[in-house]
DNA sequence: CTTAACGCCTGAAGGC
DNA sequence: TGCCTTCAGGCGTTAA
């Protein structure tokens, strides 16, 4: 589900909420998620702790704990982070206002409870639990990043070096953007998006591709993330913000999702969708140069 | 080294 | 209504 954008938006409101929190205990109500860790040491690892900061590279969330320490979480396609405040008014009777929903302990697809000790919640769900949290003690961290490509705002990358990364692959274009090794942070639906901005076509060989291109690809790879994290991301079916808030991008998506439907920037034909590598590609013959 | 298929999971939607 | 197939914001592994 979630791609740079989405991500972006949860570590924002991750932030805002959890930073400065102690951790007291851990309720581990599904051992999948922990790729590189048991319950109990899971547990040993996180209970006692204080998260300092959150911070995003590519679609990864990282949690920097107190005693320089981190957590690496994964959203995959269904992983979501909730927080849920400290609920007022249960002794003195129920809130009149409305408030954030409460969410059930026993909710479907929970996956892992943090309580903190004044009372707030961070709750994971996962419901096709592809999801993952590592743990990772003292710096262990920078090897985990050192396995993911640079972001695409990040100052080393450059048209030049988009292009000279580009001409070592044959692959097309779509596949090749989708490598989080290359570039970190795309996915189906913004390396769609981008490459209809860019009017790239996308089944063209990655190594084919010019200068003029690859400035232009760049550019609008970087203005389409940029908007999308200002509306909070895409909420395709079930995107959610920490707060269980919808995004708002989905509402300025000229391809992805829109096979059949008239193209918004020619108007004279249809958008179309054909599978690259298993995943469907959505573009404008017309607009992209696609035969 | 790159590339392409498969597997991991669950649930929704569409065809018959 | 029910059954079967396909599809889904991702990516690690494996085999060629």
């Amino acid at each position: 589900m979630p791609e740079l954008p989405e991500v972006e938006t949860v570590v924002r409101g991750l932030k805002q909420t959890i930073i400065g929190k102690t951790v007291e205990s851990v309720k581990i109500l599904d051992e999948k998620p922990l790729i590189n860790s048991k319950v109990p040491e899971f547990s040993r690892f996180i209970e006692g702790r204080r998260f300092t900061d959150v911070l995003r590279f590519g679609k990864y969330i990282h949690f920097l704990l107190d005693n320089g320490s981190s957590l690496v979480a994964h959203l995959r396609m269904t992983g979501k982070y909730i927080y849920q405040d400290v609920l007022l008014g249960t002794e003195a009777g129920p809130r009149t206002e409305a408030g954030p929903p409460t969410l059930p302990e026993n909710s479907a697809h929970l996956r892992i409870i943090f309580y903190f000790t004044d009372g707030s919640k961070l709750f994971y769900k996962d419901m096709r639990r592809f999801g993952t949290i590592k743990i990772y003690r003292d710096g262990a961290v920078i090897e985990e990043k050192a396995r993911t490509g640079p972001d695409p705002f990040e100052k080393i990358v450059t048209p030049a070096w988009l292009l000279e990364k580009l001409k070592k692959r044959k692959q097309a274009i779509k596949p090749v953007l989708l490598d989080q090794k290359l570039l970190s942070g795309l996915g189906n639906i913004y390396v769609c998006e981008a490459l209809f901005k860019a009017q790239v076509n996308p089944f063209l060989p990655a190594d084919r591709l010019d200068e003029n291109m690859a400035e232009k690809l760049l550019a609008e790879i970087r203005n389409v993330l940029r908007l999308a994290i200002k509306k909070n991301g895409t909420t395709i079916s079930d995107f959610r913000s920490i707060d269980e808030k919808s995004g708002e991008f989905q509402a300025m998506l000229q391809v992805y999702g829109k096979e059949g439907e008239i193209c918004r920037k020619c108007g004279s034909v249809t958008i179309s969708r054909r599978k690259q590598e298993q995943r469907s590609t959505y573009y404008c013959s017309y607009c992209q140069g696609v035969d």
